[in-house]
RNA sequence: GGUGGGUUGGCCGAGAGGCGAGGCAACGGACUGCAAAUCCGUGUACACGGGUUCAAAUCCCGUACCCACCUCCA
């Protein structure tokens, strides 16, 4: 069974056919580091961790390169503002990048090239394309080299459009453009601007073209030919059109599909900065536990929009406690166990372009099959579906068993000696029938965020939002 | 002006010609000292107007509204 995957190029469901047998190579683009995450980043991030977990278990090889572009217009002028230089805002907000895929679950890319790093590989590329007549340096002296659009017949292929019919770039008019749809390769230094954002090539000192970054590095990490060229559905034009377009030009072969997951949405249009209504990663898992923020972004389509909404967050935190009562209580009953046998028509869904949506469903009949088991002790059936279901979750990033690890620290000692007390106490107010006190009890637990449960082994006890 | 996608029950969210995905919420019941958790039961929804068909949420035509992109953007 293979996996089947839309192709945003030829916007059609294709199947993934690796070009190396057993491997696949996915480029995606990373973030612009000029702020710290929000959860539309992230979510981006949670589709390819998901998309990489489920190859992996298929057993293929997965190598995924994720770019950081750390130098851009906005990255100097942040560095401007702040009094600060420009690489030690690019840094932090990489450092901040990396805290939030740690915090959701996001096991970091097999490499992360920064642009700043390969500037080499962009001058021989962009030496290729002016050999090739696809670009030429700008007449103006301003030291930026353009990419002749003119010059290259499939231009448009990616997003479906032909070139007369866009709207020309609004600065063009000011540079040296021969078409206004042209586009830098690579930006000549301007007045002002630090030098330790220029380097020196054959034409002048300068810095690189953001679209020219991920054709090089992607071209370095993968070849030239590669399997999964992946992003925000807002980089398909221009960026990816125009990633495509160079890497074509100079005589790569490039993505075989391309993969965009859809925008996350807040108040009606899409989450960003310049709209100013984002939401950051590090604020978001405060209010809800970070297992219950990965549900929410993941149980989408990764093609749906998600139009953000506080409840609909709210709501998936409950259906992820839901399975994570499941895994915690089997747990207790027969032991945490293996990773189990993932369920064909889970499967199915997964490999029918990571349907995620159709595999929860898969994932929560057998967890309320789960909880009949445990109310009939049936420990071997238990077992066998827990073993499924943390296998289901594993592919998403969700097992709770992995996750408990994690937050083991918080969990500590102290406060289950405390906890402790009290319920052995209720319990024996329960036993003399003194239920004012036994209430009394729960209720300052409660009030405290811990929730406790009576079941016919005993009361368990748990901390709200872990 | 061009390109792509969308509008599904109280809410979220799949599906893509016939059989009510799943979750959340609500209501009733079982269990419980009471709860909680869990289980059982309860809902006939697909923007609007036409059309095709034995059969349309699903296909076709039209209309309205929404989102993304055509400027930096996950």
């Amino acid at each position: 069974m293979t996996v089947r995957l839309y192709d945003s190029a030829s916007r059609e469901i294709q199947p993934l056919v690796p070009i190396t047998p057993g491997k696949v190579g996915i480029y995606h683009c990373g973030l612009t580091v000029q702020g710290p995450p929000h959860i539309g980043h992230i979510r981006k991030e949670v589709v390819f961790d998901v998309l990489r977990r489920w190859l992996e278990q298929d057993g293929l090889e997965v190598t995924i390169i994720a770019n950081v572009t750390d130098i851009d217009d906005k990255i100097l002028a942040k560095g401007e503002e702040l009094g600060e230089p420009w690489f030690s805002v690019a840094y932090r907000n990489e450092r901040a990048l990396h805290a939030a895929y740690e915090v959701l679950g996001c096991r970091p890319p097999t490499y992360e090239p920064r642009a700043t790093g390969h500037v080499p590989e962009m001058i021989e590329m962009i030496e290729t394309l002016i050999d090739r007549g696809h670009a030429y340096p700008a007449e103006d002296g301003s030291g930026d080299v353009y990419f002749d659009v003119r010059s290259w017949s499939a231009y448009g292929e990616l997003s479906n459009q032909s070139i007369d019919d866009m709207l020309p770039a609004p600065d063009a008019p000011a540079t040296a453009k021969r078409d206004p749809r042209d586009f830098a390769l690579w930006k000549g230094h301007k007045e002002g601007e630090p030098q330790t954002a220029a380097w020196s090539t054959p034409w002048g000192r300068g810095r690189p073209g953001w679209h020219l970054e991920c054709s090089a590095m992607a071209a370095k990490y993968l070849g030239h030919r590669f399997d999964i060229h992946g992003g925000g559905l807002d980089l398909r034009f221009p960026h990816h059109e125009n990633e495509l377009a160079q890497s074509r030009a100079a005589g790569q072969d490039f993505a075989q599909i391309w993969m965009h997951n859809a925008m996350l949405n807040l108040g009606g249009s899409k989450m960003a900065k310049s709209v100013g209504n984002t939401l950051m990663v590090s604020e978001v898992v405060k209010r809800v536990p970070a297992p219950a923020l990965r549900y929410y972004l993941a149980a989408a389509h990764y093609r749906s929009i998600i139009e953000f909404s506080e409840e609909a967050l709210a709501e998936a935190a409950t259906a992820y406690a839901r399975i994570e009562g499941f895994v915690t209580r089997a747990g207790e009953l027969v032991g945490a166990g293996k990773l189990g046998t993932i369920p064909a028509r889970f499967a199915e869904a997964m490999n029918d372009d990571l349907s995620v949506p159709a595999a929860l469903a898969v994932l929560h009949n057998e967890v309320a099959e789960g909880n009949k088991a445990i109310s009939a002790g049936d420990r071997v059936l238990v077992a066998e579906l827990l073993a499924g279901v943390r296998a289901m979750l594993d592919v998403l990033g969700l097992d709770p068993v992995t996750w408990a690890g994690s937050a083991a620290s918080s969990n500590n000692e102290t406060l289950a000696v405390l906890v402790d007390q009290l319920v052995a106490r209720r319990t024996e107010a329960k036993a003399e029938k003194d239920f004012a006190a036994a209430d009394l009890i729960r209720d300052q637990l409660s009030a405290a965020g811990v929730e406790l449960e009576d079941t016919p082994a005993g009361t368990r006890w748990s901390v709200k939002g872990m």
